[in-house]
DNA sequence: TGAAATGTTGGGGCG
DNA sequence: ACGCCCCAACATTTC
């Protein structure tokens, strides 16, 4: 009877589980463990909101293991120590996990691997997370892509080789070692606030499923244009189930490519999904091969970048209190919700990053703490993408007009009306510029700027000159004579 | 996965 | 009929 240890990690799910089958298949028993282990608690320790969904999410992986004959056994520690105990204490002679791609995680996993190898356990690592492995898809000359297109058009190209998702396995037996419960792990808040959060979300196997099917019924067809409007649910939602492996990208491949054969669903849109599939595949990818972006620009020149640094600007930001309505009901959705439409997310990027001028890892932080989703490939490329310093990025100068942003993808401002039922009265012609609307529709709408609702904290035109400024300032002289 | 400034065009009013 | 001006609409350029 051999016994093998899977190492859960986010990869929270039992189908498509390739640690999972490999363990299945070399060992009659299993034991499934999650370690909370210090070393995570790095420069980029999860965050509140991150921790919120982890404690669901392992409550559900321990439910459906049991529902299959085992449990998830917790251990609390340095993880090659719990995982070296945990294999003397169950007999286990493998182990197997899922790997992660964060900098730290893999330096981490890497002497893992050697030192548990060298106690004679056997390991292995598989890919459970992406549709390729980050140093897999390379130029012709052997080098990272630093531009998205070209990325993707390679990796396309290769989509169909992909293996297939393997089944949950029906009937798991194994020991039962000594494990923590969940509550000592602390990753609940110690003030309820997590009310929306548990309103919105299903974590969890079979919620990121429900999800995803609900997803290929409803909003696939129309995803085109409604991946776009924040007001409608139509963009996936599945992000935080990505991010914790409660489903793998190879499942929504799938998926996607079933509801197209199925139904009259627009190519183009099935493909615009898989695009943004394919960001996340480019996330990685940037963060395998520039782990230094984490915290410092790709762009060599924006070291030198005079970010203005203004705490109260920030807060106002964090809040949702900066006078810009599609800005604030951005703010006010991620706090109550731990997640924000994607749309919004670049326009209150752009804000922050170019009107208010503040460092783009400041917004990264504030987002790293109250998402759901919060994931470190994607919010690193997300936020340097924004700020103009990353790979394939935004133009500097491209600078979201928050009023031209409401007017264009919340046309019934339906979007404002949800989040700041302050200016709720506010005719659909103002409520997104409230500053500029009179006197009497102000008072009509019970609306007194600076008092129930902030002034815009900067002029718009006037900032954006300024970060045009700022920008040319870093800017190399051109080589102009030859 | 921008927005603003600047340039061009063409229809209509008017003397 | 014609030239002139205005300006909206659209296109291009610039940041």
């Amino acid at each position: 009877m051999s016994t093998a240890l899977v190492w859960f990690r986010r990869d929270l799910r039992l189908a498509d589980n390739p640690a999972l089958a490999a363990a299945v298949r070399h060992a009659e028993r299993i034991v499934a463990v999650y370690v909370h282990a210090p070393e995570e608690d790095g420069a980029w320790r999860a965050g509140a909101a991150s921790n919120w969904w982890l404690y669901q999410s392992l409550a559900r992986l321990d439910e459906d293991l049991r529902r299959r004959g085992i449990r998830l056994t917790l251990r609390r520690g340095p993880a090659t120590r719990e995982l070296a105990a945990l294999a003397r204490e169950t007999s286990a002679t493998h182990l197997y996990w899922n790997r992660l791609y964060d900098p730290a995680l893999v330096a981490r996993d890497t002497s893992l691997k050697v030192e548990l190898r060298a106690l004679g356990l056997f390991c292995e690592s598989f890919n459970g997370a992406l549709l390729f492995e980050p140093w897999d898809v390379l130029t012709i000359q052997g080098q990272p892509y630093r531009v998205f297109t070209p990325f993707w058009r390679a990796g396309q190209a290769r989509l169909d080789t992909l293996p297939v998702p393997v089944p949950a396995p029906e009937r798991l037996r194994g020991p039962a070692p000594r494990g923590e419960p969940l509550e000592v792990l602390g990753l609940l808040p110690h003030v309820a606030w997590d009310a929306g959060l548990a309103k919105t979300w299903t974590p969890g196997e079979d919620g990121a499923h429900a999800r995803l099917l609900e997803f290929c019924d409803d909003g696939l067809a129309a995803y085109d244009e409604g991946r776009d409007r924040p007001d409608l649910p139509g963009s996936s939602r599945l992000s935080p189930h990505l991010h914790f492996g409660e489903l793998g990208p190879r499942q929504c491949l799938a998926a996607v490519r079933n509801a197209v054969v199925d139904r009259p669903v627009a190519r183009s849109s099935a493909e615009t999904f898989l695009r943004e599939l394919g960001w996340r595949e480019f996330a990685h990818h940037l963060l395998h091969h520039f782990p230094q972006t984490t915290d410092a620009p790709l762009d060599e020149r924006f070291a030198r970048f005079p970010w203005a640094r203004r705490a109260e600007w920030l807060e106002a930001w964090q809040r949702g209190r900066t006078g810009f309505p599609l800005v604030d009901a951005g703010m006010r959705e991620l706090w109550a919700t731990g997640w924000m439409h994607n749309r919004v997310r670049m326009v209150v990027a752009s804000l922050l990053t170019k009107n208010l001028r503040q460092s783009w890892l400041a917004g990264a932080r504030w987002f790293w703490d109250t998402l759901v989703d919060a994931d470190l490939a994607n919010n690193t490329l997300g936020w340097q993408w924004t700020a103009g310093c990353g790979a394939d990025a935004a133009p500097f100068f491209r600078i979201f007009n928050p009023v031209l942003q409401a007017e264009r993808h919340d046309p019934r401002r339906l979007y404002l009306r949800r989040w700041l039922p302050e200016l709720a009265r506010l005719p659909d012609a103002w409520i997104h510029r409230p500053w500029q609307a009179t006197a009497p529709v102000l008072d009509a709408a019970g609306v007194s700027l600076g008092s129930t609702y902030p002034r815009p904290i900067v002029d718009l035109a006037a900032s954006r000159r300024e970060a045009l400024d700022a920008y040319a300032r870093i800017r190399e002289p051109v080589a102009s004579d030859r």
